[in-house]
RNA sequence: GCGCCCGUAGCUCAGGGGAUAGAGCAACGGACUUCUAAUCCGUGGGUCGUAGGUUCGAAUCCUACCGGGCGUGCCA
């Protein structure tokens, strides 16, 4: 809603302020009696040798009512405006329920290109609650900018190559055993990882021999790529196995393997720009011009290093994709290598360097310290989802026991609490690893999102079959939950059919009946839906709309105690239906937007 | 040593120049003959790490210090 811009533009013929100075003071008042929206006066104070509240007053007397407002008000120092209900009633709602499914989409992103960079698994290395967080918060940026009219290109920059590999075939020659990899890959190959580490201690010229394996596989050793090969297609299946699951996609899989034949180019292009020097053996970008510290673009060995890689890929995609930005959710430890990553790129004379951003997250750590794959300190993700569905399964067993397709619901909150935990917070802080926490469907979780929608549902289909008589049009057994991302299905056929018909009903009259706070509450909140997005966008932080939808949700069940729907006078009854249908669908597509399904029934 | 990040209620965290610092969890007390109690209502709970500074105004910006995390050339 453009409330905001309305506001600016006013102000701005009065103020002389720029409509986007005003924008950016712009406030919402801690209580609902202030209004909808507040200009703090204190800057133009100095400018016009006036008290703010003197300004206030006087903005105040000088502001006709709107479309929009409908009145402005001063209170100390502070022009507040107060929203016209009546608009958000009989013009907002009906937009909702008209636009469905495509309300909170926009286009300001209109012909421009995202790449995002996230995920990155170590192939050969079990999923870990260690990378859920760069798979949850990169794939809520593509579905925030998509909706946003973007052009996004998600890709999952695979670590299917390095020193590890090395590791990884060093292990396999001294203790593989056949049968076992062919069993449960991905397990056997991470217990061979810890082996390795392990007896490394003793035998530290295990490491010298990883490095020589990693060199013969650079350098096209059958034997080594033969096993590489095997390692990684095996892992890419279960990896694919879990993305599937978690309902998460890619565009592309291009992984640092694949950069291979760019990087001879890549060095020389540094070295054509004077970048590099030799020291001690090793290839190295001196950087301390710019405060950073020298990096290596090539071991003494020969092998290239991580930085090399990147250097390519990401000129590679400049090539193929022509982005207009390009992010990396990617984990603040790396914070250095990407600084250097993005001078690096300036200084061989890619304007677009400074397209590039990386978005870091913090660490996922245990009470007593970090998780490391070496150790073998870590908790595999498939045991966090697979835990987190079947609490989700007793729950229902226990409140809803007649639930259909209790094993897709449970999927759906299990899942969702595990992806909504991890992107509540602010990315950048560190998290700590609790069961207890992660196990939590009650309070800030996406399970409270999703009851709320649920509820939401029974009520429209309640209504539904209500209007019908009793004859229920859910499916053959009347009590159908089918869940979003089943094509033609995820619409619940009662609900559509409901809102089609509260649609025309908002077409024809004018709401007149609501106007309780909890009403009013609901309607404002829907209305920030799309500011609370764009911010998202902005800050490249998902937790902004996931808060949001908390509170939408929590403004609802107020609603729900306080509101009855169903026994309400008829036109009240039809008002009320109308309002929740339109906080239904605001909760589906931002929940949508996080990658969370929202269950008609739970 | 140096650099970056974090420090807000018992716990987990919002708020990132503006009105009386807010949620959830935990604790205690209430609400299911009424649209799903995975819910709602109420109570208690704060030197916003410390000390300075900038400002009409600081949890928010600056400086220093303290505490924790991460990084700091042959890993990614």
């Amino acid at each position: 809603m453009p409330f905001r811009k309305e506001i600016a533009f006013r102000l701005a013929a009065l103020t002389g302020l720029t409509e986007a100075e005003i924008e950016t003071c712009l406030e919402i008042p801690p209580e609902a009696a202030l209004g909808d929206y507040a200009f703090p006066c204190f800057i133009l104070a100095k400018r016009l040798k006036k008290s703010p509240q003197a300004i206030a007053a006087e903005l105040a007397g000088s502001i006709e009512p709107c479309e929009y407002f409908e009145r402005t008000a001063n209170a100390g120092p502070y022009l507040n405006f107060y929203l016209r209900r009546a608009y958000l009633f009989a013009k907002l709602l009906p937009q909702i329920l008209r636009e469905g499914p495509a309300y909170g989409r926009s286009m300001e992103g209109e012909g421009r290109t995202v790449l995002v960079d996230y995920s990155a698994p170590n192939i050969a290395k079990p999923f870990s609650v260690g990378h859920l967080r760069s798979t949850v918060i990169g794939s809520a940026l593509c579905r925030l900018y998509r909706a946003c009219g973007y052009k996004t290109v998600g890709i999952n920059h695979l670590g299917d190559w390095g020193t590890q590999f090395g590791k990884l075939i060093t292990a396999y020659r001294r203790w593989g055993e056949e049968g076992r990899l062919a069993g449960e890959p991905v397990q056997y190959l991470y217990h061979l990882y810890v082996r390795f580490h392990q007896e490394a201690v003793k035998e530290p010229q295990l490491e010298d021999e990883a490095r020589s394996w990693f060199r013969r596989l650079e350098t096209g050793d059958p034997e080594a790529r033969e096993l590489w090969g095997r390692f990684r297609d095996l892992s890419l299946a279960d990896f694919q196995r879990l993305y599937r699951y978690l309902g998460i996609s890619f565009d592309s899989y291009m992984g640092e393997s694949d950069y291979n034949d760019r990087l001879t180019g890549t060095i020389e292009l540094a070295r054509t720009r004077g970048l590099l020097m030799e020291s001690e053996g090793a290839l190295v970008a001196d950087l301390e011009p710019y405060g950073l510290p020298a990096c290596l673009l090539r071991k003494k060995d020969g092998a290239a290093l991580y930085i090399t890689r990147d250097l390519a890929a990401a000129i590679y995609r400049h090539e193929t994709f022509a982005f207009d930005r390009m992010l990396y959710v990617v984990g603040a430890e790396q914070t250095l290598h990407f600084q250097q990553l993005f001078k690096l790129l300036e200084l061989m004379g890619f304007d677009w360097a400074q397209s590039c951003l990386h978005v870091p997250f913090g660490l996922i750590h245990f009470q007593d310290g970090r998780m490391s794959t070496r150790e073998g300190k870590v908790i595999f993700l498939e045991e966090v989802l697979q835990k987190a569905v079947e609490l989700a399964r007793e729950i229902i067993e226990e409140k809803n026991p007649g639930l259909r397709e209790k094993d897709r619901v449970a999927q759906a909150v299990g899942l969702g609490a595990v992806i909504f935990g991890d992107l509540i917070n602010d990315r950048i802080k560190d998290v700590e690893f609790d069961w207890d926490k992660v196990l939590d469907f009650a309070g800030e979780t996406a399970p409270y999102i999703q009851y709320s929608h649920a509820r939401i549902c029974s009520i429209l289909r309640r209504a539904a079959e209500k209007n019908k008589g009793g004859s229920s049009a859910a499916g053959p057994a009347g009590e159908g939950a089918p869940l979003p991302g089943d094509a033609a299905q995820d619409w619940d056929l009662t609900c559509r059919q409901h809102i089609c018909d509260t649609n025309r009903a908002a077409q024809g009259q004018a709401l007149t009946l609501l106007g309780e706070p909890e009403e009013e509450a609901l309607v404002i909140t829907m209305s920030r839906f799309s500011e609370e997005i764009s911010r998202a966008v902005r800050d490249n932080r998902p937790s902004c709309l996931a808060r949001y939808l908390l509170e939408l949700a929590r403004s609802f069940n107020k609603f729900y105690h306080n509101c009855p729907v169903l026994t309400a006078a008829e036109k009240l009854r039809e008002e009320r239906l109308m309002l929740v249908a339109g906080v239904r669908i605001v909760l589906e597509n931002g929940l949508a937007m996080l990658g969370i399904e929202a269950p008609q029934e739970m």
